[in-house]
RNA sequence: GGGGCUGUAGUAGAGUCGGUUACAACGCCGGCCUGUCACGCCGGAGGUCGCGGGUUCGAGUCCCGUCAGCCCCGCCA
């Protein structure tokens, strides 16, 4: 029915083909992308991973392919021999990157059929994606996927690569790990062979990483999957993957220069993007006091000003009971943004409650002077004085909230990322990174009633706020570092721990005691007690970057088999039950369904 | 755990105030066509309006619940 590949061997990709093969007899092999029958002659789009060309099928000159093409169909696999022509006068498409080329096909083979597809696999049709997800494999056919796939092969090229100048050995890491506390939660896998007992899948290779230091493997990196049993987001999937590294005898700035060098070298090799170096670096106080978040979006102003000290005896209570209480009201000048309509207001309310601020104030900037529901409960000189800080002038629209610093400054800073979207305030193909410095070590769980670490357990404190470790451990600042690139988080990392006592000190101050330390990390601490190098390392988001760089919103765009947010698998069907075998095998019985 | 959006032939959509047989496009099937390229022309088939319940003389349309996909909060050292 088929026929079979017999000895043909393919000579070109389909999109490859130029004028230069004029003339040139060659054999290709793709999927039918779409024929157009003229009764006489048959044109076919022929498609491979590189691109599209065009076969053309004349009766007169082989009646036997030409008879063949006419029972071809739309994603059909086919091969075929003919001569490269250049395309008679006048029908040259310019829109084809081989549009001034055909094949006129002299033999055609036709290697397998294929049932007419659930979606239509052209550029046009926007097919809703959970059809997309179970059929992924016909959606990655689709040029626009297949090049994001291809984007991802590039970045991790040029990683492997420049890794690989700049001395760092990859070394694989155990999949099949151990549940340590702390972080997100662990996907668990039952042992079969220690009943009752579970391994843990990695969060990131952290430990063992820092373990190669200590063995003196010097630099280690590795492009590798990470996992976290925690909701999925646009851009977070339950599995990712990690460009992650390990060096040693460094500090931050060894690091951050080495690993900004990588990322200039991905965007010049994948997009042709010159950055320039050095990458801009910023403390985290400084960011949260400016944007109000520690992954700022710098290819926009828009910047927050505290104005608590102006509104602190004011006669809007609101305002100026917040400001007497420990709290912080900040603002942002919308430039020009006088004419947003009292219902985008409120979706801007709306907005900011999300993120916990009781309300948004605003203050309509005109020709009058100020049109808001507030202006009445303020002294001219106080006006003035907002006005002053603000930078205001007629036409623009300000912003208000007040609420306790840390919901002021997030409702806010979210805000300011949110307008400078919905505003189009960022211009396309502009790139601005920032390094994220001088994180706290350490912040308060009010529900835990404890300490946790901001980065994670092993991050070394500055060394100038050691002392603080026992007096105000609140206040200590960390060798932390994030990469920030568009107001997304790319990267981060840290100096680490390496001396043992320290790391003890550490644990304590987390709440974890002797005994539970040496349960969970007693392998970390005795190895910091044989000789650790100090060492620090960094972890790239692979997805993230590649979503940037292909210029995409969701991360499951760079993934081949991504994850719906429940985290299943449409394809696969994964998670699945088990065979009860499978589950008397590992020693599990289910508990009895809470529901129906 | 919570908030929001979406769900109508294979696909993506329209469907008015609750009222006759649920529309047209693309795709699919058949026919015609020798320079098209998202070919064109003629004809045809194709529907559990996500699912369940309710209101009503009557529900794609209104109400309640539920499922799925997506976006967000919480969560993500």
């Amino acid at each position: 029915m088929n026929d079979t590949l017999g000895s043909w061997k393919r000579t070109h990709y389909c999109g490859d083909l130029r004028a230069d093969h004029i003339g040139d007899k060659v054999c290709i092999m793709g999927w039918v992308q779409r024929r157009r029958d003229h009764g006489g002659l048959i044109f076919i789009d022929l498609r491979d991973r590189t691109g599209i060309v065009q076969l053309a099928l004349d009766p007169d000159r082989d009646p036997e392919a030409h008879t063949k093409a006419d029972r071809v169909r739309n994603e059909w696999v086919i091969a075929a021999i003919g001569t490269v022509s250049h395309r008679p006068e006048g029908t040259v498409n310019p829109k084809m990157k081989t549009g001034e080329v055909e094949i006129e096909i002299s033999e055609l083979r036709i290697l397998n059929q294929a049932k007419t597809p659930p979606f239509m696999l052209d550029e046009y049709t926007d097919v809703a994606e959970n059809l997309r997800l179970k059929y992924r494999y016909l959606d990655l056919r689709r040029p626009t996927v297949q090049r994001c796939l291809m984007m991802r092969h590039q970045v991790t090229r040029t990683v492997r690569n420049y890794l690989d100048e700049q001395g760092f050995l990859d070394i694989e890491t155990p999949v099949l790990t151990k549940s340590t506390p702390e972080g997100a939660r662990d996907y668990l896998v039952p042992s079969r062979v220690s009943p009752g007992q579970f391994y843990a899948l990695p969060q990131s290779p952290q430990l063992f990483k820092q373990l190669l230091m200590v063995s003196g493997f010097d630099r280690y990196a590795q492009i590798v999957k990470c996992f976290r049993d925690e909701d999925l987001r646009a851009d977070r999937q339950p599995e990712f993957t990690q460009i992650d590294c390990e060096m040693s005898f460094v500090d931050r700035d060894d690091v951050m220069d080495i690993m900004e060098a990588m990322i200039a070298r991905v965007f010049k090799e994948t997009i042709n993007v010159e950055l320039s170096l050095p990458m801009p670096r910023m403390a985290y106080a400084e960011a949260i006091d400016r944007y109000g978040v520690d992954n700022p979006d710098l290819r926009f102003d828009l910047e927050l000003v505290e104005i608590t000290d102006i509104v602190r005896g004011c006669g809007f209570k609101v305002f100026a009971d917040v400001a007497g209480s420990g709290g912080m009201v900040k603002a942002i000048n919308v430039k020009g943004g006088s004419g947003l309509s009292r219902k985008e207001l409120d979706d801007l309310t709306g907005f900011v409650a999300n993120y916990g601020a009781k309300g948004l104030a605003w203050v309509k900037m005109t020709a009058d002077g100020w049109q808001s529901p507030i202006a009445k409960f303020f002294q001219p000189e106080e006006l003035r004085a907002i006005e002053q800080a603000l930078g205001a002038a007629e036409g623009d629209l300000l912003l208000f909230v007040a609420d306790k610093p840390a919901t002021t400054n997030q409702a806010l800073g979210r805000l300011r990322q949110h307008l400078g979207q919905k505003l189009d305030l960022v211009k396309k193909g502009d790139f601005r990174f920032v390094w994220i410095t001088d994180f706290p070590l350490l912040e308060w769980d009010e529900e835990q009633k404890r300490h946790v670490a901001v980065h994670h357990p092993f991050t070394a404190p500055l060394d100038e706020d050691i002392p603080l470790l026992d007096s105000d451990p609140g206040k200590v600042r960390a060798k932390a570092y994030d990469l920030v690139l568009n107001g997304s988080e790319i990267g981060g990392g840290s100096i680490r721990i390496h001396d043992q006592a320290i790391q003890q000190r550490m644990f304590n101050l987390l709440g974890i005691d002797d005994e539970e330390a040496q349960l969970k990390f007693g392998f970390l601490l005795d190895a910091l007690s044989y000789g650790a190098p100090p060492h620090g390392g960094i972890a790239f988001g692979l997805d993230r970057l590649t979503m940037i760089l292909a210029g995409t919103d969701s991360i499951r765009d760079v993934i081949a088999f991504p994850k719906t947010q429940k985290a299943t698998c449409l394809l696969s069907e994964a998670p699945g039950e088990v065979d009860p075998v499978q589950l008397r095998d590992l020693g599990i019985r289910l508990a009895a369904r809470a529901k129906s």
